[in-house]
DNA sequence: CCAATTTCAGAGTAACTGATATCG
DNA sequence: CCGATATCAGTTACTCTGAAATTG
């Protein structure tokens, strides 16, 4: 039998009951939501980092690998296995852009429109579990916070 | 010279100016929130998934591995692996349980204590720059929000 | 016998840093 | 020559699945 979880606590050694600070609760929202995420994109065969590029794409098509690498705050490098695994899937397209020569646009495939919305579908059960018992106005305003986090963290990547 | 970011992008394809969805953003934080707390706690010898242990440990001492787990989100050979390294390095000791044979619970050393006082500051200067210019109510509206999707979260891999 | 815990072993993924080449 | 891009190569780190042993 496993031990009951309150025998195991004494209140705590600094402080009981102060609120818990925002990184740490961040920091196990990030493990929650990417393992849940794990879980439910895996019978689509995409990851976390891939589902992510896909629906980037689906906003703004066209993006170089560099952009891409900056809105999803990886390395270029990072970026750039995710593409190629894609593009050998055929969920994407990389083309020349002949007005610059180095760099390489890429688009969503026929193919990989579909699977991101098939995608998405389980994605969106998700959010329901997690945003279901919740207002309207309150879960746009949950978004509103991650929005915010969102963008203050893309300023922190940028000019690191 | 790199391409301007707006040139790269037609409007887009199905909705130019729909909303972002919420695993969507939650995605991308996931990922900016990981890459700037490593950036951070690398000086002071700490991954992500240590400070999150070393967190809890500090509001709940003589937890056991597989409580840590289910708080943690990841599972208990995972786990076991981070208080391994923990434990190597003198943050955490272990102790049987004299009531539950095969329990081994955990809590901080004081080196441990002092490690995770010195992390918290870095954190707390992360904490700063994302949440800075709002109000002291609109923060706790954002860590009302994360604390919400942290509890969601914990059910969800609790009965999977 | 069953359920929970711990832990050993192996595997896969995802991110990083470093280095090289090309283009404007 | 510099800055941005793309990409090859090597590495580290985290988490997972599988299996075995112990305990109540």
């Amino acid at each position: 039998m496993p031990p009951t979880e309150s025998a195991a606590a004494p209140p705590a050694p600094g402080d009981p009951a102060a609120p818990p600070s925002f990184t740490y609760v961040a920091g196990r929202v990030d493990q929650g939501i990417r393992r849940e995420l794990n879980r439910r994109l895996r019978p689509h065969g995409l990851s976390v980092p891939e589902l992510t590029v896909l629906s980037v794409l689906a906003r703004r098509t066209g993006l170089s690998n560099a952009q891409l690498a900056r809105r999803s705050m990886v390395t270029p490098q990072s970026m750039n296995q995710v593409l190629g695994s894609l593009e050998q899937r055929g969920l994407v397209e990389r083309t020349s852009d002949p007005d610059h020569g180095r760099v390489r646009r890429t688009v969503l495939t026929r193919e990989g429109a579909a699977v991101l919305d098939r995608a998405q579908e389980s994605v969106d059960d998700l959010e329901d579990e997690i945003l279901g018992d919740l207002s309207p106005a309150q879960r746009a305003l949950v978004l509103e916070s991650l929005v915010h986090c969102m963008e203050k963290l893309s300023e922190l990547s940028r000019d690191r």
